[in-house]
DNA sequence: TTTTAACAAAATATCTACATTTTTGGTTTC
DNA sequence: GAAACCAAAAATGTAGATATTTTGTTAAAA
């Protein structure tokens, strides 16, 4: 038996690479996705493409009108705003319970993977340290938010943290590839360990708070530049 | 055309039917959801059937395992104390922020929607009181919740509502029917309200996480009582 | 006798191909 | 210019083929 530990069936591979090309940009928000094309592009039947697109649109990364197909959910200034709000919201008050309830592990956790991110150095591509830097920078606030201690909250935060991704891959280039805000960046995280570990709950809340919401006006700019939203 | 107005397909129809089923206990928490027989009870072919099974999955109300279908998703006491302590902590900030947001229109909903609460006497049936209660219950809720001015946070809410209906059931029934309970509810639901009205957000935020928490040890008991929990 | 292993049959899940229904977009008619 | 119509395109649904898992049986090993 080879590496397929749970769930290897087309609906999954279709969703997954379905997923990948909506967050990467193949399809850009307001798209028709055509059942012609997607049958064709990930080799696989309507009714299994229906329930991936089925999980997609339960992840809001899709939209659908009965009978008359599917779309990429589109992108707009507001709902920017209105997720990195409820975002920020979340993640503050989730951090204030970790710092509350976090154990000695929780703290070997957030001081080790704050090492391994500030680690990310400049590699072959500029492409594989943007890669790099994000995974670390995920495990980095991840690690943070565990010790909440609850899995339901965690779970609520990947629930946005997947509704955000295609407004964060916007601002994660931005960010690393400037060697300034990467700095700033650095200098954000440091000072935020520096609170948890001090255990400050009410202050390491107000600064998680404001380190979800510095990068509005960044990808703001940057959509309105590009002319990403909610093109008619 | 009839009263369709949006999405009215038969994927649709059994999405509700069965999500109404599972939350009424016509299949119980572990049961197999074998497709034989939900394409008998429902009327339709595997396709959308798996469509509707899908939906359900990603709400947590309904668990696939690859190549070997669909069960209704267990029940536990861990589970139940996670999912009340995530919600209340949500439903407190929500609150919080709804206390310090909201405007006029806001007070005058919550204030409208209390009076309405407050109105649901006797009825015909014991059942049809239940159904009443529990729509203007929740109509007051989200009222106060509406305040906070974020869709996402509101959406997120619903989320928990949805997770938490079937352990809420248990103590809609306990609660609905015991004039004493029901006058206690009443009773915390005019101290919230006056809470609101005086715009004290932090005890606002305090008394909303402990109105949200109130019933887990009932709720506890009953799934213990009637062996709910895990069954192997 | 009890346990383990091997296998085959039945039950079940998954997927494809095609049929049906609905929408879309262009053309004609008033 | 607006309404009515029609054909092409697309979405939705069904039936049945294929693949996988489960279950029951038998026989060998402990």
């Amino acid at each position: 038996m080879a590496t397929n530990d749970e769930k290897n069936n087309l609906v999954n591979l279709a969703y997954v690479a379905l997923k990948r090309d909506i967050t990467e940009g193949v399809y850009r928000p307001g798209d028709k996705l055509l059942m012609r094309g997607l049958k064709e592009r990930y080799e696989i039947g309507s009714g299994p493409m229906r329930e991936a697109l089925s999980r997609l649109v339960s992840e809001h990364l899709v939209t659908a009108i009965s009978q008359r197909g599917f779309r990429v959910a589109s992108m707009s200034i507001e709902e920017l705003t209105d997720i990195y709000f409820a975002r920020a919201h979340l993640e503050a008050m989730i951090t204030e319970l970790a710092v509350k309830l976090g154990d000695e592990s929780w703290e070997a956790g957030v001081i080790a993977s704050t090492h391994t991110l500030s680690k990310v150095t400049q590699l072959n591509s500029a492409e594989d340290m943007l890669g790099l830097w994000d995974a670390r920078h995920k495990a980095f606030h991840l690690a943070i938010a565990q010790g909440c201690g609850s899995a339901k909250l965690l779970e609520l935060r990947l629930t946005m943290l997947d509704q955000v991704e295609r407004y964060r891959q916007l601002w994660l280039r931005h960010t690393v590839f400037s060697a300034e805000a990467l700095e700033a960046k650095r200098e954000e995280h440091r000072q935020l360990v520096e609170v948890l570990l001090s255990r400050d709950h009410v202050k390491a809340r107000d600064m998680m708070f404001e380190h979800m919401t510095g990068p509005v006006s960044i990808i703001s700019e940057i959509i309105e530049a590009r002319g990403l939203a909610e093109h008619e």
